[in-house]
RNA sequence: GCCUCUGUAGCUCAGUUGGUAGAGCAGAGGACUGAAAAUCCUCGUGUCGGUGGUUCGAUUCCGCCCGGAGGCA
């Protein structure tokens, strides 16, 4: 079976760095596990590797896709399955980094996802429909189809409501029996999770805070400015639109807000951000926590990692 | 110096026709398989600026003091 090894924890940790360092030291290659780098064009603001760093160490899935493009966790998890598989052919070592938890996790635990389970159209009728008729009406819609979901996914939650009545609509079978097949699933790869984080949260708080001026500092505005007037010149609004470091950006553009407000919101949001990460990663299973903050330096911390790391590798 | 407004949760503010007070944001915890940097859930005791008075009872009424904003001279 594939060993991978896994960065991930929240961001301004660190992850990049250590990635590298741990790739150059035991031979490996990077996928990336981040639902915003893999756009062209968003570098600054979603802190892609730079291309020093990128020559220095092949990545995989970073900025290879359209901004207008949409993109799925099935797509995510089929596509980094191929880089590993090719990866290892190679006799390198797959080194997963990002901090995009539900990516990560799908991957590595051998999530399945069904083919056909997507309707455009099936969609954006029952968008219209939760406008007219409310969250609760279609949360009772879906509690006599799937008793078992309308437990778990709050009336509020729009977008988990709508795709359950999507996912029974176009294929017969409510979502939660989808669910449970793929957590019958076998992993295809033996893993180990390292998440970077900090024993004390304002010291994450404030990495974040000195991150985000240096991102300003490194062009983030003209970055964000392109980006805003593609999407309003072709009227299009994607995913990569919702990405911290730009939607923020926007209302300044559009002349609403200040840029210190603007640069304030970019801030805030990615503290809120880091933090749901953690919430995320700490139910993980085959995760070490490392807290940078209590290591001497950075590294004292990669070597204690490389240590780790020798450890799985070397074992079985 | 005079006049008006104002001082309530870390921040912005609401409110109590007198019976010790609540929202948003922040913060903390949590959920999450096709938009996930998204989406959603739970959690609010704070000398109601200070001090005297009226009252059974004051954050709420009255006096004085302190701090802030504006106006007039």
């Amino acid at each position: 079976m594939i060993k991978i090894i896994a960065i991930v924890g929240p961001t301004a940790t660190g992850k990049t760095t250590l990635s590298i360092k741990l790739a150059k030291a035991r031979c490996g290659e990077i996928v990336s596990c981040d639902s915003m780098q893999i756009y062209k064009g968003l570098d600054i603001g979603t802190a892609k590797p730079t291309s020093a760093e990128r020559n220095d160490v092949p990545h995989h899935l970073i900025g290879f896709l359209d901004v207008d493009k949409d993109f799925s966790v099935a797509d995510y998890v089929s596509l980094a399955e191929r880089e590993i598989e090719e990866i290892a052919a190679r006799g390198k070592l797959p080194i997963l980094t990002g901090g995009t938890g539900l990516y990560a996790r799908s991957l590595l635990v051998g999530s399945r996802f069904e083919e056909n389970s997507r309707s455009e159209e099936i969609r954006a009728r029952l968008e219209e429909e939760v406008k007219e008729l409310g969250n609760e009406a279609l949360h009772a819609r879906l509690a006599k189809i799937d008793a078992f979901s309308s437990k778990h996914i709050h009336a509020n939650n729009t977008k988990r409501l709508l795709r359950a009545l999507e996912y029974f609509e176009v294929t017969g079978e409510p979502i939660s029996s989808q669910a449970a097949r793929t957590k019958a699933a076998e992993s295809k790869y033996t893993y180990k999770m390292f998440c970077l984080t900090y024993k004390d949260r304002e010291k994450l708080y404030s990495r974040i805070n000195k991150r985000v001026d240096l991102m300003i500092d490194k062009g983030l505005i003209d970055e964000a400015r392109a980006f805003h007037d593609f999407l309003s010149k072709h009227k299009i609004s994607s995913t990569a639109a919702q990405a911290i470091g730009y939607k923020e950006l926007f209302p300044y553009f559009e002349s609403e807000i200040t840029l210190d407000k603007a640069i304030e919101n970019i801030k805030q949001g990615t503290r809120n951000y880091a933090k749901r990460q953690l919430t995320w990663f700490r139910k993980e299973e085959n995760i070490d926590f490392i807290c940078v903050d209590e290591f001497a330096d950075e590294n004292e911390m990669s070597e204690f990692c490389l240590e780790e790391a020798d450890k799985f590798l070397k074992a079985e």
